[in-house]
DNA sequence: TATATTTGTGTATTATAATAAACAATAAAA
DNA sequence: TTTTATTGTTTATTATAATACACAAATATA
């Protein structure tokens, strides 16, 4: 039981996450920005762990190809959920 | 290729997940709100898909215990992009 | 080394998410 | 049907995420 993931844990998460997928695509903060119509401050508090809005994650996700997996993943946790409702 | 997940797509889907997740432990919105120190309004817009911030999103997966699951994804996600960087 | 690029920070302003309170519309229970 | 509870919606206010700009600090490149 080595648990207790925080929140604080996965913004600091997603945000390395962002950071990762943004330089293997050889990007700057800035170019991330340009692409996405937000600007570097926010690309730039959200890598360091700082809140944001559900479209700002949602929009890098995007850019990232995460959003097919994203929905998939809710819509498995939604069935699993069904399923238990069964028992 | 039935794809093409948009960002309002996902909002949609987290806010039902978030429905179910609530009515599976038969609590109202406002149950759910003084539960984690928000405002029912805000439940019920997340709930129907609004945006909303990053802080909302995990108090509300926290409390239905979905943030390790959720951190663990995003620890896949980071692996699975070194892994790919290794070929 | 010097130069260029990227990242981190600061300040002020704007946009908007969050709050609070009230009330209407449904839905569920008596 | 009447209550009762829940959900949807409005308005006004507050808190804060997002923006724009500048500049310093750190990294990378010539």
């Amino acid at each position: 039981m080595i648990d207790a993931v925080t929140i604080k844990d996965v913004k600091l998460q997603l945000g390395e996450l962002c950071k990762q997928k943004r330089q293997s695509y050889e990007m700057s903060q800035e170019d991330l920005a340009e692409a996405l119509d937000i600007s570097r401050y926010t690309i730039q508090k959200f890598e360091n762990g700082k809140n944001a809005t559900l479209d700002t994650v949602l929009k890098i996700a995007n850019h990232f190809d995460l959003l097919n997996n994203l929905y998939q993943a809710l819509k498995d946790i939604e069935k699993s959920n069904d399923i238990n409702s069964l028992y």
